[in-house]
DNA sequence: GTCTATAGCCCGATAGAC
DNA sequence: GTCTATCGGGCTATAGAC
């Protein structure tokens, strides 16, 4: 791989780990397996590394933000498709989400589009909820739906952290991200059809083993 | 009031809004109109003011951790007690949950008792919940009871970051707690019957007017 | 108890050889 | 494209006058 890339890679996975304040330009350069000077060859500096990465996750949540429920017999298994999207996305570039305060005055970029990121991620699952309402999996109140779309986006985002805050191994492999879909259906698996959360589970499971 | 105390709710203050990490003894001092020297009279140095913020933080959470539904009669006045002890704690010591990993190698006193600390909460709500099912205000499947708990939890303690990173207002008085209050009780609303939702709106109103 | 001055360290970033 | 050497700046903390 191009070390330009490693060290993109190399940076996020260092920076969900550890923060991005908290990482120096060193450490950084030493898990690459390079010299620090070398950083700055491929990027002019810290916040242009934070930038390349940014653009990256706006990429991605793009792409997921055009996951919308396709065809009314499919609701289901698209909004599986769509969790397992957005986990990844949580996953791989939770820093950016979280870090917001290390990052000094202008990050601009970021900082103005993370609101209009959540407004639309809110919306999306709105949408799922309803058309989940219309094909007759979901028997719930209508007005209900935006609140219950707010907790989940709460959960799934959160739930991370809070096993992080408690102790537990919130790592990739430790079941963590698993274990934060598995909560976010007690929301409303109540809710659903009996049918209708035997094949939500079962989508579910089959993505979170493909990832 | 005496400097060192002065120093600590500065400290609390700054902290909270800015992350411990991002918070210099140099802004802390000329926050608090002192000359950066006298900080080390004080305190021998910034870990020692961070033990010291702890120390206030769990005798804090030892006292809500206390309050158990008294009487049956009132559960739901209980409860809502309870949920206002809880929101002043993690407003006054947001920080102290969050900036673990600013703290460096060694804070043992807090990261020990942290995943502690969060579990007896997780049974202090099943505890609520499982005597509001007793009085005959919720109606509820008793083995949706925990996942519930960890509902209520992380909807209490992370509806704040979610307002942070949307890019809402977060801050005291801005309507931020009771904005968490409201969402946590979406969560269970629906299953109580009309007159104890009723009394518990009452009740969580009451205790923000009065925070 | 509070101040000024400064030591000593770590960080991000630059200069220039190879 | 990668390295070594080093600079300037900001940070925590100390020393010592008042």
């Amino acid at each position: 791989m191009k070390t330009r890339d490693r060290i993109l890679e190399t940076a996020r996975d260092l920076f969900n780990t550890h923060r991005f304040g908290n990482v120096t330009t060193a450490d950084l350069a030493t898990e690459c397996g390079i010299a620090e000077g070398n950083l700055w060859y491929h990027f002019k500096n810290k916040r242009a590394l934070l930038e390349a990465l940014t653009e990256g996750f706006l990429v991605e949540v793009e792409h997921r933000l055009a996951l919308l429920p396709s065809d009314e017999a499919r609701v289901l298994e698209d909004y599986a498709a769509m969790i397992a999207a957005l986990m990844s996305e949580i996953r791989r570039y939770r820093f950016l989400y979280r870090d917001q305060a290390d990052y000094g005055e202008h990050t601009d970029q970021l900082l103005q589009r993370l609101p209009g990121i959540y407004r639309d991620t809110l919306s999306q699952f709105q949408t799922y909820l309803h058309a989940m309402l219309k094909a007759g999996h979901l028997e719930l109140d209508r007005d209900r739906l935006p609140s219950l779309a707010t907790n989940i986006v709460v959960v799934l985002r959160y739930h991370l952290e809070f096993l992080r805050e408690s102790g537990a191994d919130s790592e990739v492999g430790s079941g963590a991200v698993e274990s934060a879909v598995e909560q976010h259906l007690t929301l409303f698996r109540h809710a659903l059809t009996a049918h209708a959360a035997e094949r939500l589970d079962l989508a579910l499971r089959q993505l979170t083993v493909n990832a």
